[in-house]
DNA sequence: TCTGGGGTCCTAGGACCC
DNA sequence: TCTGGGGTCCTAGGACCC
């Protein structure tokens, strides 16, 4: 039985500005979404002063202000880089690095050389003193457990170890019990309100349940969770860093938008964007998602959602292609009038783009435009996004976002690098 | 036309995560 | 005035096959 870590960054956006900007050390900082809506990283200062996740702007604006906050929009260039450093030191401690999330990893500590506790210590010194980022660690003898261990040793008890060890611990029950069911990864909204029906409150009282009985409730996800809470692995570790099934690319746009072509506009744009993506994985997509919204806080004149798919017999990673399927879909799901505010496409079906299944008529002509692809990712590349474009696509459309508070692209863009006068 | 059991594949929708 | 975006997995149900 092997020990597992996770390790998952503190307020690691907010973290990430800290690096780079001295002056908002000590102050509290808080990191917004995309069109500056809501606050989705907050430094210690801010959650002290009462900052909760996922708090519009317009109701926090205030407080922040009174406590001299410092207010960043999101910067994903950088914390995507920060993130790509932290990981890469990981892989000194043991070849078995899961990347779970932008700023979360499990990890298989085993062989060690060295106690538990003390790789924990030596992971934590080095990520400070290599990347800046302070990071906590739970430990446990499965994923569900360690992720319980983290959580807890973000507690004011363990904060300043930054570390909790829950292997083959006696102190895993007291702390089950003392962990809401609503707290528990895996369990969200839904789950926990049938969970509480049945008056399962804790995880331990979760861990406890008739497993049979859990199965039913919550379908095999749930009685995964409740098993790995006693110590039994059913989430395996994934190390094959496994390559995207989707790539999504939406907004909510800065205005509503009311007009075929603008949507269509807002719809070739995200197009754009999410196709390079996925090409730089050598990817290739067998379907699209097109998904349009009016505005879920104002139904004004009333609210309207919907989406819909292409499914192609072939798949493509030419922009032309899947813009016609884009366009056909969106067809289907627009109506006029409506004030819409969101908008967006998934591909789906992703399979590697070589060896792609040839086509009986036109597939010459196929890898002349992927091809022809490839050589506009190349330019964009260097010379920046949107040098080579569809005519169609207008990346500074009437919808587009507003982002007014970004900081730097310190560590990805030449003309951003931090200045020291 | 109806009748049955058993199987696969696909999709939409729900739930959850960071 | 102002409320994010990008993912994964599971299940039920329909269509189809023998």
């Amino acid at each position: 039985m092997s020990a597992i870590a996770l390790l998952d960054c503190n307020n690691f956006y907010a973290s990430c500005e800290r690096v780079f900007d001295a002056s908002v050390k000590n102050k509290p900082v808080v990191i917004l979404s995309n069109n500056d809506g809501c606050v989705i990283s907050r430094s210690e200062e801010a959650k002290q002063i009462g900052v909760t996740m996922g708090a519009p702007l317009f109701k926090v604006e205030a407080l922040l202000d009174e406590n001299e906050a410092e207010i960043f929009s999101s910067n994903y260039p950088l914390y995507g880089d920060m993130s790509g450093r932290v990981m890469n030191l990981l892989q000194n401690f043991t070849p078995e690095v899961e990347i779970y999330s932008i700023d979360e990893a499990f990890m298989n500590l085993e062989p060690r050389k060295k106690s538990l506790d003390h790789l924990a210590e030596s992971i934590r010194e080095k990520m400070y003193k290599w990347t800046g980022i302070p990071v906590s660690i739970g430990i446990a003898e499965t994923k569900v457990l360690a992720k319980v261990a983290n959580k807890r040793a973000k507690k004011v008890e363990f904060r300043e170890k930054g570390f909790l060890n829950l292997y083959r611990s006696e102190k895993i029950e007291a702390i089950l019990k003392d962990t809401l069911i609503d707290d528990l990864w895996g369990i969200g909204y839904r789950s926990a309100l049938k969970l509480k029906a049945n008056n399962i409150l804790t995880a331990w009282a979760f861990r406890e349940m008739d497993s049979r009985f859990a199965r039913r409730l919550l379908t095999v996800t749930g009685a995964r969770i409740a098993l790995e809470l006693r110590g039994i692995k059913c989430l395996p570790f994934d190390l094959s860093s496994a390559k995207k099934h989707s790539v999504t690319c939406s907004r909510s746009f800065g205005q509503t938008v009311s007009e075929y072509s603008e949507i269509k506009e807002a719809i070739l744009y995200f197009l754009t964007r999410a196709s390079e993506k996925m090409r730089s994985q050598n990817l290739a997509a067998q379907s699209i998602n097109v998904f349009i919204a009016t505005d879920r806080f104002r139904p004004v004149p009333s609210f309207y959602s919907n989406t819909a798919t292409y499914s192609a017999n072939y798949a493509t990673d030419s922009n032309r292609e899947i813009q016609d399927w884009a366009i056909q879909t969106l067809e289907r799901i627009y109506k006029p009038y409506y004030e819409y505010r969101k908008a967006g496409i998934i591909l789906n079906g992703l399979v590697p783009a070589e060896n792609l299944t040839k086509r009986m008529f036109d597939d010459a002509h196929f890898e002349k435009q992927h091809k022809l692809m490839k050589a506009i990712d190349e330019v964009n590349k260097k010379f920046g996004k949107d040098t080579v474009r569809f005519a169609n696509v207008n990346p500074h459309g009437s919808w587009k976002m507003k982002q007014t508070r970004k900081s730097q692209s310190y560590t990805t863009n030449w003309n951003e690098l931090l200045r020291v006068s």
